[in-house]
RNA sequence: GCCAACCUAGCUCAGUUGGUAGAGCAACGCACUCGUAAUGCGUAGGUCAGGGGUUCGAAUCCCCUGGUUGGCUCCA
């Protein structure tokens, strides 16, 4: 008897009797393969005829698969299981999934591992693959599922809460055996090169009140090329990681004693926040937005009507301040806004509003604070202090698809503008929230057909939702592939309703208007950060805190450079001269590093004839120009 | 908040088994006055995150606090 098989390439190819999927691998030249046959057959040294009937597909994966390195890597998280338990002799163990990187695999220990441990821990790795002992699947009754992990009770855990019907399937490599639904490799020597990256703690099943795990991490890869170039290019994105380049380019700096998460802006930095916040409110001016002011401090009893004293107490700061006598105290609560929206919620409930007034759009650059856990701040990306580009729209509920299609029609603006990709999520009604049902299908729809006008293609994450209503989250994808959520267009049954938020309709009744809302750059500090790894620092020109430097090539030069940067001045360039007694190569080489647009060298024969030497920081030397036609060239930098 | 690691000059980092600190860059001074990615010489700079303990002696070992990093959980 044989089959028929599909290859990768899209050929077929006639098995013969007895042969395996690796027999196939090997004749078409790869060592790793996985079959896949309705989810029955994997990778595994399984005779294809057993389970394959003449007419069959199936699929071969080889090593140029892209399945294959998950693969790979969940086998070599099996092999690092298996080489823990001798250098750990008792280790529980957990789960070991590959993922997008590697592979991790969580253990209980007695003694704590660390990365002191790494070394043993992969001489042992080593040995098992050169043993190249095969992967071997079995599959087992429950009860005999029980009895081999008799002694590994998570493993024991996990078979207990599996279904009923559940296929039990297990796989042995040498003297270890673990629960695994597979895949894997054919046997442990095609781990080409593999490495451990770091320990960290890990709930079991992710439960913050289970055991805290260790998990350990690793990659690998099926080359040492492959692992040197991964390695390689986690150093590069380490070179552009914005808290590094956040001090190098003096953006931005942290200070312990200020506290975890409060960055504070250097000149350039704070230079960088105001052009985004320039050129954004522009673009809202321009769409019927209107800025607003708000304090950064309420009383109490505002965050008691708008539900956060309840639910957002640990994240928020509170003070209290003795408003009466020092003999006759009367103490006052008092709380530093996390959110912006009680702000402009009390600024529309000033007023008594008409159906014809809305839609009413409120927009701030709004500094918040929340108190976010101490092993969550991460640089700008995650911080406790942080300016929203927050706004919040009131309109009517024919107004709503519209309102949210102009503000995706602005986030693509705004994407487009700063040189990103994006993403859309739409997320739904959680298990707990508030609002009646038609108020939740209401606005779930007006977010699809939203997204669906403006052709947005679009993920739906069920069940993350606010509690208060749907939204549209935008992920932007940063120059390394990673993403990172930025804008979000929120439906909110909440405020409207804590708040009493009416208008006046045309029949002269009172209706609870519909209140979105929006933020494009999120928080404008992450957004900079993401900007400034996208850029590797290099800011477009018209974000660049410094566009232009003034290079004299000796010190007889630099009264003529200082009346050039006067002229720059006077055309709204940002510029500066570089007056260090250094040689003018050493001027550019810092000028690069400062990723500085523009530079302009002027020596004897540029001062003489009214020219610049024009030097860009990716172009090189572009040679000579007028100075009018310069300033003329950076024209196109300004906002407007 | 949890797990682990880390904190030495402004920055990047050395500092062997405990014997009371070092380099490069930056800064400052002097010389050089230079044509597109780093000129030479010199000077100064540190309660080794802070506090407590062990010890004849602590950057080094132990404890506490703060901060940082990587994860987990969280993210109205």
């Amino acid at each position: 008897m044989s089959v028929t098989v599909t290859l990768p390439d899209g050929s077929n190819k006639v098995l013969a009797e007895g042969a395996t999927v690796y027999d196939v691998a090997a004749s078409i030249g790869s060592g790793l393969a996985k079959a896949a046959l309705a989810g029955k057959i994997d990778g595994n040294a399984v005779d294809l005829n057993t389970l394959v009937k003449e007419g069959d597909q199936v699929e071969i994966i080889t090593s140029k698969s892209p399945e294959a390195l998950d693969i790979l890597r969940h086998s070599t998280a099996h092999v690092m299981a298996e080489a823990m338990q001798m250098v750990f002799p008792g280790a529980q163990i957990a789960f070991g999934p590959q993922t997008e990187t590697g592979f991790f695999y969580d253990f209980e220990l007695d003694h704590s591992a660390s990365t002191d441990d790494f070394e043993a821990i992969e001489a042992k790795i080593a040995e098992i693959v050169s043993k190249d002992e095969p992967f071997v699947r079995e599959i087992v009754t429950r009860s005999q599922a029980e009895e081999l992990f008799a002694a590994q009770h998570f493993k024991l855990e996990h078979v207990r809460e599996l279904p009923a019907d559940a296929e039990i399937s297990v796989y042995r490599h040498g003297e270890f055996i673990d629960l695994c639904t597979g895949p894997h490799l054919p046997s442990a020597g095609k781990i080409g090169a593999f490495k451990l990256m770091k320990v960290a703690g890990a709930y079991w099943k992710g439960d913050a009140s289970r055991e805290m795990l260790q998990r350990v991490y690793g990659t690998a890869f099926f080359t040492k090329k492959d692992l040197d170039t991964y390695l390689f290019n986690i150093e590069e994105a380490e070179k552009r990681d914005h808290r590094k380049l956040g001090r190098e380019l003096d953006i931005f700096m942290m200070d312990e004693l200020a506290g975890a998460g409060l960055p504070l802006y250097l000149p350039h930095g704070a230079r960088i926040i105001r052009l985004m916040q320039e050129w954004l409110r522009r673009e809202l001016y321009r769409r019927g937005y209107e800025e607003v002011i708000t304090p950064h401090i309420y009383r109490a009893e505002v965050w008691k009507t708008s539900g956060h004293y309840d639910f957002y107490h640990e994240n928020m700061y509170f003070f209290h301040i003795n408003e009466g006598t020092e003999d006759e105290p009367r103490l006052s609560e008092y709380a530093v806004k996390p959110m912006n929206c009680p702000g402009h919620v009390l600024l529309y409930r000033n007023d008594i509003h008409s159906y014809r007034d809305l839609p009413i759009r409120y927009f701030e650059f709004g500094t918040v604070y929340r108190h976010e856990m101490s092993g969550v701040v991460h640089g700008l990306l995650r911080a406790r202090g942080f300016t929203q580009d927050d706004a919040h729209v009131f309109c009517r509920v024919d107004q709503v698809v519209d309102e949210v299609v102009a503000i995706l029609d602005l986030a693509d603006i705004v994407m487009k503008t700063f040189g990103f990709d994006y993403e859309a999520e739409i997320s739904t009604r959680p298990a707990k929230s508030i609002g009646s049902d038609e108020m939740w299908e209401f606005a779930e729809s007006a977010l699809k057909e939203a997204c669906a006008r403006r052709d947005l293609a679009y993920e739906i994450n069920e069940g993350d939702g606010a509690f208060y209503g749907p939204k549209i989250d935008i992920k932007v994808k940063d120059a390394i592939g990673r993403t990172w959520q930025c804008s979000t267009v929120q439906v909110d049954f909440n405020f409207p309703e804590r708040f009493d938020l009416t208008y006046r309709t045309a029949e002269n009744s009172t209706e609870r208007p519909f209140m979105l809302h929006r933020a494009l750059f999120g928080s404008i500090e992450r957004f900079l950060g993401i900007l400034i790894e996208h850029y590797a620092g290099a800011l477009p020109v018209w974000l660049s805190p410094i566009e232009v430097r003034v290079i004299p090539i000796a010190d007889r030069h630099i009264e003529g450079a200082q009346a050039l940067r006067a002229r720059l001045e006077a055309a709204d360039i940002r510029v500066e001269v570089d007056t260090d007694n250094a040689p003018m190569r050493v001027k550019i080489a810092k000028a690069q590093s400062d990723k500085i647009p523009y530079m302009l060298v002027v020596g004897d024969k540029e001062l003489a004839d009214n020219t610049v030497s024009v030097r860009e920081r990716h172009e090189g030397d572009l040679g000579t120009q007028n100075v009018d036609d310069f300033i003329e060239m950076m024209k196109q930098y300004v906002i407007r």
